[in-house]
DNA sequence: TTGTATGCGTTATCAT
DNA sequence: ATGATAACGCATACAA
């Protein structure tokens, strides 16, 4: 690899005067300065930035840790996350934990061996040992889609959410409403929608059915299984069914098309995470958005501003989002 | 930041001993070792692999250069890659070019100031200035999705692949069939599978009706009003349509449900790719597996061959691909 | 305006 | 079996 040295020598200069060049610091005569440039250019030169941050202990590379790389909501939040970043000629370390929780922490291990100067986690849930290495990490860490005390965190309301979609499903004149949601280990989405949906039931007056209340992982698959699970072991059948994710809202779809059902006018359906394709499958999918470009947005700017120090104490964001009334209810 | 030289002097030892014991070479009696790994634990110690890989001149990391993260084509690549990478002890820093072509160029050089040992990018067109900046990398480099001489490349059958569907679509009784690709600066997609469209046509001696092929651009969006412009243009409507990717066969289906065109009845259609979703829809999407998870698998390997020197001269794997019929034609 | 010297944290060579 | 030391490529304090 052609260094630094090897460019001086060929430019007839010190290291030091094509570092100064190179970072536009310091003085260095017009004339230099162009033939220095003329020997980079020619040869292709590419400083080190492994040299360069061992020097200046900055690596300008965030790592970002995400569940998976599979949904509408992950590439969203990363491509947010990457355009703000790159602005500020930050680069990003992606790491897919795969759902795989335990993996959480070892990836943050990983990534601070790579001295990243940040970290930005997409977490599922929270335990122990990833709470402790977050705490003790000296590396700033941004949490996003799980609150955590005394860490900087980006969530959603997904309790309000959940419920004012629910009340949405009421309005429209059901009283006997499913809900699909994932396991409570994850305590945003399988916890605190749940929730919501029990409160928005109980403010009504609607007693809860538990053979209308089924679990489903994340993907279309068991969304299908789920619903088929619902109708086969309730004896009185839902007229609506409240999911957590889009996904899990089409698999469910896919049971009541091979069953002949009518969405809505048979069963009615609610995703949440306004994925691309809610929009564009049949009936089109009512469901949350959740402003996943702004949330990806909110997580840069804050992890820059931790690095900066311009944040001191840990904050916690809350971020808006919207009911898109669509067919399927 | 914890150094090597301040776990040497807490386990009275020197840091030579510490990096033996760290990297399980030379010589270290048992009790040092124990007691090294003693003062590790406590610390929380994390070696810097910027100093390691400044000296070892590897970083164990791959760059990906890809073009979009919102495809299910990109991600389970993208999976598949880091999968295979993550069992040999490497990581990969990803890059998105998000369509923007110019930007590749960049992204290799950025990735190489970062040291990495390999890249891998997944292209979307090949032109003279990545081209170049490819063969004068001194980085080994695998390409995915375009044929490039000398380079060593995997690639899909796309010819053989367009060919094929078409040819089932004839099979199926149909004889006006459109067809919706994306711009020709996509060799691979836009280019060879139009070609194979065009093959079929003629092997079956289908005259071509200009009016039935448009071009869209890999989104739901596009895909909708590519299939607006195809029917609203042509004087007699096609039976069928060829699309190039799942996401553009989705957007058209929309606009085929919305003006009541029974599918596959009144209009057939296909997509590429594969897509989780494409078997959730309705109709379910008759499609191609490309076998994305093998490629990404594949590419893996190669870039490891090429790095450990096992592969010598250009590669190019043309990967195997699967028909998968479903209810949409 | 330019150059010399030092150190960042690690590994590897060479003594001991 | 262990330690002192040099070197990796760069930025910077200081000298010239």
């Amino acid at each position: 690899m052609i260094t630094i040295k090897e460019i001086a020598k060929l430019a007839n200069a010190s290291s030091s005067t094509v570092s100064r060049v190179l970072n536009d610091s310091g003085y260095v005569s017009e004339e230099t300065r162009k033939r220095v440039l003329k020997v980079i250019e020619e040869t292709g030169y590419i400083p080190s930035e492994q040299a360069k941050s061992l020097r200046t202990k900055k690596t300008s590379v965030i790592g970002v840790i995400i569940p998976r790389l599979s949904t509408d909501t992950t590439s969203r939040l990363v491509n947010a996350i990457n355009d703000e970043l790159a602005k500020k000629g930050y680069q990003i370390i992606l790491t897919n934990t795969n759902l795989h929780a335990e993996k959480e922490v070892e990836h943050i291990k990983l990534l601070r061996s790579r001295q990243v100067d940040g970290l930005i986690l997409i977490a599922t849930n929270v335990n122990d040992v990833l709470l402790k290495e977050i705490r003790n990490s000296p590396t700033p860490i941004v949490v996003i889609g799980q609150e955590i005390p005394g860490v900087s965190v980006i969530v959603n309301r997904d309790f309000e959410a959940a419920k004012q979609m629910t009340q949405l499903i009421i309005e429209n004149g059901h009283n006997k409403i499913g809900f699909i949601g994932v396991h409570e280990t994850d305590k945003a989405v399988g916890v605190d929608r749940k929730a919501g949906y029990l409160a928005a039931l109980n403010g009504a007056g609607i007693p809860v059915n538990e053979q209308w209340i089924v679990d489903a992982n994340f993907d279309y698959q068991t969304g299908y299984r789920a619903m088929k699970q619902m109708m086969e072991q309730s004896t009185i059948k839902p007229t609506a069914v409240l999911t957590v994710t889009d996904t899990i809202a089409i698999g469910a779809m896919q049971y009541m098309h091979e069953h002949h059902l009518a969405i809505p006018d048979d069963i009615a359906i609610t995703g949440m995470g306004n994925s691309k394709v809610s929009q564009y499958i049949v009936p089109s999918l009512t469901t949350i958005d959740f402003l996943n470009e702004q949330t990806g947005k909110e997580a840069a700017r804050l992890i820059l501003n931790i690095i900066d120090g311009k944040e001191k104490r840990p904050k916690k964001i809350q971020m808006k989002y919207r009911i898109i009334k669509r067919d399927s209810v």
